[in-house]
RNA sequence: UCCUCAGUAGCUCAAUGGCAGAGCACUCGGCUGUUAACCGAGGGGUUGUAGGUUCGAGUCCUACCUGAGGAGCCA
């Protein structure tokens, strides 16, 4: 028995054809009977009628219940009062399995019940249409490096000493020493970069921190572009074209999803370079403008690092994402390369997704003094000897280079327009939430 | 770690300190074009836990537990 997926449909107009999935959703009118079929690729809405089939498709169209796994043949067609939208006729219904009690109804739910449900969660329209942007937006991110001459070069995942030293680890027993999850795999993107020229890496990222806004997660994927040569001009050309080149494909793609998630696409359109480069000190002003005309809280005092707050009104103030660069040195990681115009500032970026969604991208450039790195390795107290392979990269050959970091369910949770990204990542780790 | 809010039927939520309720889901019945279908009937409860105030507590007070949102930190 050949099977059709409900993606292919419409390539199998007036034919028979076996589809083989589940029931979504059931609705009947005395001797008619319209199921709601999804098969993975799509949902159709099957139609029976009690003259037309056998006394066992009856039988089954009238007990079948939501989430039972079922297969059934039929002829689709037109709908006769929707252009464009596709029904199934059909003619005999098998239940492979019959659900009982199916937890997940048609109504509303609370998060902690979905949550706690997500392995079935994941069966709705919605989480569909998320998981599918998020799967074209991974998509997009491997050929703009792959087309761009990018080499995939993965990091490691148990490491032996904090990358950056200030954010907390997960510590994992390895054999008789102590092990710590990557939270960044940059220092190792800058060994590649050296060897390849340009480099990036895609995977799971963690962070111990005890956060639990709509912005966190423990468990996260982030890419990471590393390019030997490139200035900060060029680590921000690098993010524009590379968000612009990602937004626009699910544009190109995913225009059904975008809709059944009411996102307002008109936004994500205008998320084409160039982005807005706006310096550090330029940014504090504003807010201290903003503070002054209330429109912020807090007055924003030079210094500091942003919050969620002063994200989103900076963001607010343009269409498109903007690039905030040279921040203080002294809230930025000991790797980050002093501006030679300015040696208080960091030749760092953070990229701000408009909407409010906060820091999307963060980057600069790395330094590349053998002399001064190992000098802020002392300042910021951390064990020279754990940073030897690091240091060698400023030994032998160093030369300027840098990069980024993008959260790839931030960059979803923007594109997606939703709330939060625990919707994101098909089963998403938490503050307080392992399971499932 | 801190701040705020919330825990009542399987789910989503009502109930002035005075009889524990509705919709959905489930079971039964009705309906040949339904779109979270609809109409009728039925079963379904230790009101998060422990204590306190009161003639009387789902409701007020205290502590704890669980969850949500936010702060800090970050992508």
């Amino acid at each position: 028995m050949t099977q059709t997926y409900i993606s292919d449909i419409s390539k199998h107009l007036g034919e028979e054809i076996t589809i083989k999935g589940w029931l979504y959703n059931k609705r009947s009118s005395g001797k008619l009977g319209f199921l709601e079929v999804r098969d993975g690729s799509g949902i159709i809405q099957g139609v029976v009628s009690k003259k037309e089939v056998s006394e066992e498709t009856w039988a089954n169209t009238e007990k079948v219940t939501q989430e039972s796994s079922i297969i059934l043949t039929g002829v689709p067609r037109e709908h006769p009062k929707k252009p464009g939208v596709y029904e199934l006729d059909i003619k005999t219904l098998e239940i492979v399995t019959l659900t009982e009690d199916y937890p997940i109804t048609p109504k509303e739910h609370g998060v902690e019940f979905l949550m706690d449900h997500r392995h079935l969660w994941l069966r709705s329209k919605r989480q569909h249409a998320i998981l599918r942007v998020r799967h074209t937006i991974i998509k997009a991110v491997r050929d703009f490096f792959d087309d761009n001459g990018f080499t995939l070069c993965d990091t490691p995942v148990f490491t032996p000493a904090a990358c950056e030293g200030t954010t907390t680890l997960f510590e994992v027993g390895y054999f008789d020493e102590k092990a710590y999850l990557t939270q960044s795999g940059q220092l190792y993107n800058e060994a590649t970069a050296a060897a390849f020229g340009k480099v990036y890496c895609f995977g799971p990222t963690f962070r111990a921190e005890k956060s639990k806004t709509r912005r966190h997660l423990t468990e996260f994927w982030m890419v990471e572009p590393e390019v030997a040569y490139a200035k900060l001009d060029d680590v921000m050309t690098l993010a524009e074209n590379f968000i612009s080149s990602v937004v626009g494909r699910v544009l190109e793609t995913r225009q059904e999803e975008l809709k059944h998630l009411e996102r307002d696409t008109s936004k994500l359109e205008k998320a084409m370079p160039p982005f807005p480069r706006l310096q550090y000190d330029d940014a504090v002003k504003m807010l201290q403008q903003a503070h002054a005309e209330g429109k912020v809280e807090n007055r924003f005092e030079w210094g500091g690092d942003f919050g969620a707050p002063d994200e989103t009104y900076l963001s607010s103030q343009y269409d498109k994402p903007v690039m905030v660069h040279r921040y203080p040195s002294a809230i930025k990681a000991f790797y980050m390369e002093p501006d030679p115009a300015r040696p208080d500032l960091a030749l760092c970026v953070d990229v701000l997704a408009p909407e409010g969604y906060g820091e999307i991208i963060g980057g600069g450039e790395r330094m590349s003094s053998h002399e001064l790195l190992l000098q802020r390795i002392h300042e910021h107290q951390l064990p020279p000897e754990a940073f030897d392979w690091y240091l060698d990269l400023r030994k032998y050959g160093s030369v300027p280079h840098g990069g980024f970091g993008m959260g790839i369910e931030r960059c979803v949770a923007w594109v997606c327009g939703l709330e939060h990204v625990r919707e994101t990542i098909p089963f998403p780790r938490m503050l307080y939430r392992l399971k499932p």
